[in-house]
DNA sequence: AGGAGTCAGTAACATAGGTTACATAAAAAC
DNA sequence: GTTTTTATGTAACCTATGTTACTGACTCCT
């Protein structure tokens, strides 16, 4: 667990830090699609990234999805923290990407580091910093880009997330995410592979220039 | 300055605190309409709101506006927290929506006093906490609701802001806020008074009951 | 092989919201 | 008082997106 703790937060934690960390910290492996966080939940520990992904979203009183990001290697989540700080429930949904490692931190240990560490206290701020513009970049494009556009946003990201040109999601999935029907997204792939820029596939797409 | 202080921060901050603030702060007081942040502004100072409200909103590319949230009495702004923490211009816009006091604090004294004032830390990380859900809550509204329901929250909190029940706007800024036109405005409104809910005048509306 | 379930393609249609255009009324300017 | 500007009302239209329905193709199961 030292060495891939190291790997991911060694540059900007202290060896002091990385020892408590591993010394109350629980490793942690899952596979993807499993569920780490569900809206409602409360939460006692704080998760930090080791490796894989994990994508975070919200969900409307009747059941329907909306990707809000992905968090990787060297992020934890911020509201997550926030709720743990607040002893309040939680407002989104975690659930893992591809395969990911991660240490759980309990919460109990946020209050003493935030004042004794220096980098603890950083990377706190930093996370929040991250998350908050990450869910403005979200919003915007909510608010000011089409379904089009919104499209090849996504398939972007899940292609750099996944580090692969293949995205193995089936239509429907995708219009999960973004939060509209599976006609609409079929309608655009389409279009987007009449333009060439993917190809479509049963089950998967793959992106030739988007 | 010290009693308007007390008044908004007294039952949180330690005596210690207060006085602190009293010393490196200054205070403010500008008129409604006053421009506190613009976008790509780089930040040297955190507000503290004593009095009246600001409104925090969003810019896209092509100029268009969308309205985040309100910041009230005992709030800070987290977006200017974060730009000050990772020295990166501001992401967002505020301007005062009633004549507004508050103090300001030079970003210098974050990092002290996260580290000694365990009431400090608490409040950043509520505020943090809080601004994320608001967010949230923004993000929902646009993802997930209609622009009639929209519009109806809109007013709501508008009223609740300003503690009227008169909607001192023209339909074209509740347009500009909401990220819509003029005229989808005109036609809801109207539709809004046909049920009876509000009564609408030149310039203003009044609420009737929503 | 045959049947059940899942996935994608497509057409036809419905609707919310955005756009253009113009009329009227109130307010402001002169 | 007349003109100009600004705010609102409304109609007609357009477009993106959502909905329903049906098809065929592929996969999995037995």
């Amino acid at each position: 667990m030292i060495q891939e703790l190291k790997s991911s937060y060694g540059h900007q934690f202290e060896e002091a830090l990385l020892n408590e960390i591993v010394q109350v910290g629980t490793f942690k492996e899952v596979p993807a699609g499993f569920k780490l966080i569900e809206i409602g939940d409360f939460i006692k520990s704080i998760p930090l990234l080791i490796s894989g992904a994990v994508k975070v979203l919200r969900e409307d009183k009747d059941g329907d999805e909306l990707l809000l990001y992905y968090l990787e290697k060297g992020d934890t989540c911020s509201f997550t923290m926030s709720c743990c700080m607040g002893q309040t429930q939680s407002e989104i949904r975690a659930i893992a990407e591809k395969d990911t490692k991660l240490i759980m931190i309990p919460i109990s240990k946020m209050e003493t580091w935030t004042s004794t560490y220096k980098t603890w206290r950083n990377f706190v701020f930093d996370s929040y910093h991250n998350r908050l513009n990450e869910l403005l970049t979200t919003l915007d494009s909510i608010a000011f880009d089409n379904m089009d556009n919104r499209l090849v946003h996504y398939l972007k990201e899940k292609s750099r997330v996944n580090k692969s040109l293949i995205i193995n999601h089936t239509h429907q999935e995708i219009a999960y995410d973004l939060h509209t029907s599976r006609v609409v997204i079929s309608r655009l792939l389409k279009k987007l592979e009449q333009k060439e820029k993917i190809k479509l596939y049963r089950n998967h797409l793959k992106i030739i220039a988007l």
